[in-house]
DNA sequence: TTTTGACATGTCGAAAATGACATGTCAGTT
DNA sequence: AACTGACATGTCATTTTCGACATGTCAAAA
């Protein structure tokens, strides 16, 4: 279970609601893993009941900002260092991907083009991401990762749907 | 839901019993998506009752082999093409490339050193698959994009780990 | 001949994820 | 003063997934 880890990391970032998670696990994190409110509030009060997080903060409309307690961050280090990653994922479009070979030319130009104007609508989104940007993040490189693999995709695409 | 097409499109590509649907869920498909025998197995039962595939043959040891009927055949065309994708996705990997930031630079090195020895090893599992496949197989493609996608991510890590 | 290991199919309880339901606050507009 | 929409947190029934349990076959090696 990895959800447990991917909040203990946003909140490692910066302590946050979880309204406020709910919006990064739609951003940030949205080409990685998802998550809806209704788990995302469930997790967070066994985090706390577990003491890796605490909440630090109550501000209006009843919100809780929550941070990582000590134990939070040995067991996020824990986690990213020491435990083996679990790298079987799960990936619509990469099975979409794959099955492709099954349509006839025509259908197959079709979603080829369709996968190819969502891969341009992620470059424009990272490429905005990059500009409006603090220098000093330390995300730059994540982002030109995200940016080279869409690159990859979109000449894949492209030269698939000539071919 | 889509275990369901994942499954039609194997089977599409050649009818097979549940054992070997487990087997391409962890070999061809393991990058892209994964499922149980424990899950497979009752949902081809399902997927029978619907009308979607049928046992065309019985072997040895009990086993049935499925093979998709018309209709099993219209549906999976209809969800290619039709249905918008769900582009959300599970990646654990993605999310702690997207948190090792958090690391300090020990042990931010150890982590993209272990990454980097399974991209390898990855890229290494493609070559030889490319090697010793059939010529006119349609899969090239797909094992193309992989090792392309492997690259960048090999030249991405090794970048990172020099820093 | 026994034993090992790959082949083969299933069930079941527990855990995780989804989608719908439910409730309420606060700021800004109409 | 009423309304709208973003903010904010929660629950709950259903569906999906996982991991363990359970059972048995068949070929080849010891």
């Amino acid at each position: 279970m990895s959800l447990r880890h991917a909040i203990l990391g946003l909140l490692a970032r910066k302590p946050s609601t979880g309204y406020e998670l709910s919006g990064m696990f739609d951003a940030s994190l949205r080409s990685a893993w998802h998550a809806r409110h209704s788990q995302i509030y469930p997790e967070l009060a066994r985090l706390e009941e577990g003491g890796l997080v605490e909440v630090v903060d109550r501000g209006p409309r009843g919100s809780k900002t929550y941070a990582l307690t000590d134990d939070g961050r040995t067991e996020l280090r824990r986690w990213l260092v020491d435990d083996e990653p679990d790298r079987s994922q799960r990936n619509e479009s990469a099975v979409r991907l794959f099955l492709n070979q099954l349509l006839d030319p025509a259908d197959r130009r079709k979603v080829f083009t369709r996968d190819l104007e969502h891969v341009e609508a992620e470059t424009a989104a990272l490429l905005d991401l990059r500009e409006r940007m603090d220098p000093d993040e330390p995300f730059a490189a994540q982002i030109e990762l995200g940016l080279r693999i869409n690159e990859v995709l979109a000449t894949w695409l492209r030269e698939q749907a000539e071919r």
